[in-house]
DNA sequence: GATCCACAGGAAATAGTGGCTT
DNA sequence: AAGCCACTATTTCCTGTGGATC
């Protein structure tokens, strides 16, 4: 009998619920692609292309509609002599500045034996740099920048790159920007100067209706699960679930997905309105825990705080009292503590990511106003957390007291 | 209605890291 | 080695705020 065998009653090919698996269409996308599409047209017309922004909340097909039409665009352009085609993907995922975005676009362009620094040079230095790269590659260079929002306002190269040709740096070359936002109020936080440019086309992407996104997960449960694998209504389910939720489709394939997981574990061999329920949890636990975990140091401090107080029962806590535990604790791990002022913007931040609650007190004149903090995840899924951290730690005696009285 | 509590949170200054140029 | 550049995290300083109390 051997340790591992391989399962058949599930997934007859998992791979097509991942997030990196690339449909061969894209589905309930219409719309969006023939507007897409006109777009991209002078493109093959050899002319300069248009500058183009999409907009939509992740996960509703953004990334995917882009790299399904610009493969088919780079191929299609082949037939034609006299227009050549690069396409360069850059994704802003922890870019926080145009000199960035413009620094690991010349990484891109450059082969990895040449690739610069993204400190250290003065910022005109980069620009010319990238200009020089371009020019050389020469053509219609089509610049997909994917998460542009994580720029922020620093919004310089937006207005720089679609004009370098009206400016003279370019010659040779006809840039196009394609750019893609997770962020909605990102388009109305672009200067006034950068719309112009950049904004000539732009393509919304609706969240998916629990419909859409049924029919997704039609077409790719064929392909990733056997026939007998799941009850009918599990994809309406997932689909359901979604939909209320984000709309993203990515949301519903991972539902889908981790329910699949859920059922295989369970040695079981239907996938069930309940495994999805489970799997619903399981993500959602998943995600806050993967947050917590990625805290800097000073974040998992104040986290630890926080949970030494809840486990005394003694929350919700005032940054007054909450300070001198993180202090404490800190030091206890021969770290030097931060100022008031600045771990409370640690545990804004923990607000914010929903590890934390935060109630706004006032009480006048004889109280003043003030913010008090509690835990927003379970007792229990913290001490989980906090406990495996590595680098903070609350006291032994704390969590035992805590697993004493029935707490874990 | 004026006053005042107690602090939130904005802004500017400073520290610290990593890298370039001469 | 000295002087820059870009960037991030932190400290320091301080103004503004909502509502109980006078």
């Amino acid at each position: 009998m051997p340790l591992f065998d391989r399962d058949t009653s599930i997934f007859s090919d998992e791979d097509v619920l991942r997030e990196d698996y690339q449909p061969e269409s894209i589905q309930e996308r219409d719309e969006e692609i023939d507007t897409y599409m006109a777009s991209l047209q002078p493109v093959i017309n050899g002319a300069q292309p248009r500058n183009l922004f999409l907009y939509g909340k992740a996960g509703v097909g953004k990334t995917a509609v882009t790299r399904y039409l610009l493969s088919h665009l780079e191929r299609d352009v082949d037939a034609y002599d006299d227009v050549a085609l690069t396409v360069v993907w850059l994704n802003c995922n922890n870019l926080s500045s145009s000199y960035q975005v413009a620094a690991n676009l010349v990484n891109e362009l450059r082969p990895p034996s040449q690739q610069i620094s993204t400190t250290g040079y003065p910022r005109q230095t980069v620009f010319d740099m990238l200009y020089t790269e371009l020019e050389s590659i020469g053509g219609t260079v089509l610049i997909v920048l994917d998460e542009i929002d994580h720029i922020g306002d620093d919004d310089g190269i937006l207005y720089e790159l679609p004009r370098a040709r009206a400016n003279g740096y370019l010659s040779s070359v006809k840039p196009g920007i394609i750019g893609i936002s997770n962020d909605l109020s990102f388009h109305d936080s672009l200067s006034p100067k950068v719309k112009d440019t950049l904004c000539e086309e732009e393509v919304h992407f609706p969240p998916y209706t629990a419909g859409e996104l049924r029919s997704i997960l039609e077409q790719r449960a064929e392909n990733a699960l056997y026939e007998t694998a799941y009850e009918t209504n599990v994809l309406s389910l997932c689909a359901a679930l979604a939909a209320q939720d984000t709309g993203s489709a990515r949301q519903a394939l991972d539902l889908l997905y981790k329910a699949g997981d859920i059922t295989r574990a369970a040695d079981e061999t239907t996938i069930r309105e309940s495994h999805v329920r489970d799997a619903q949890q399981a993500l959602e636990r998943g995600q806050i825990r993967q947050g917590m975990m990625e805290l800097t140091r000073h974040g998992h401090l104040a986290l630890a705080a926080v949970l030494s107080i809840a486990i005394s029962d003694e929350t919700p806590a005032r940054v007054r009292e909450i300070y001198p535990e993180y202090s404490a604790i800190a030091e206890r791990f021969g770290t030097k503590p931060l100022v008031r002022r600045r771990m409370h913007d640690h545990l804004s931040d923990l607000a914010m990511q929903g590890i934390l609650k935060r109630y706004a007190r006032n009480h006048g004149r004889s109280g003043g106003q003030y913010y008090e903090y509690d835990l927003d995840v379970t007792l229990e899924l913290a001490l989980d957390v906090v406990d495996e951290l590595e680098d903070v730690d609350i006291s032994l005696e704390a969590v035992r007291g805590a697993k004493l009285r029935g707490l874990r």
